[in-house]
DNA sequence: CAGCATCCCGGTCGATACTG
DNA sequence: CAGTATCGACCGGGATGCTG
């Protein structure tokens, strides 16, 4: 065995989730479940253009989410959560339920 | 209204339980409702004992734990969830679950 | 035992500009 | 429209040593 960790699993989802956006991302596409680059730009103003490619690419490899790109032009991407990405309902929602006081 | 950060809350939760121990400190609080600062030490190995008093201090800061401290030699202190750290239970439960796939 | 002080490195993130 | 490239500032966090 490499590494036990204190027996628990929070770390490995901790990482997953615990980017600067990641968590708004997936809230977002459990309220809007099909979304384009500039949908989740609006939806979440504060997080710049580079900010938002980068938690959508880690998120893609960590298999959280899927992304559609349409070959056309001008560009046409959707993302949407995989059965993955939306277990973590509870957590997501438990955060923003938690959040609010 | 100073910033409102696409109407949702998350970020601030995320602010305060992200740091890189603090949720599984809260997780280990929960099935060990009170904690010498060793004994989290002990569940807690890979942390340091410096993460471990920094993550400690904010968390008690933010008011999601409270520490008692014994006015004897050597010094003794007890760390505990607040009402509102406990609320976190949902959270970071379902974070443990996940994690284990 | 339960911390704090110091040094320091690598990753994170913002700003800005460019591209297919 | 949906990104990528580059630079630089900041700071989270590791290693180590000291203290009441």
């Amino acid at each position: 065995m490499t590494n036990q960790t204190s027996q628990c699993s929070i770390e490995k989802t901790l990482k997953q989730i615990s980017g600067k956006w990641k968590s708004v991302i997936i809230y977002m596409l459990l309220k809007h479940p099909v979304c384009r680059f500039s949908e989740l730009q609006r939806l979440i103003p504060d997080c710049s253009r580079r900010m938002l490619a980068l938690q959508l690419k880690e998120l893609e490899q960590d298999g959280l989410i899927t992304k559609k790109v349409y070959p056309v032009t001008p560009p046409k991407t959707e993302y949407s959560l995989t059965e993955r990405g939306k277990d973590l309902r509870t957590v997501v929602e438990g955060m923003q339920e938690w959040g609010k006081h």
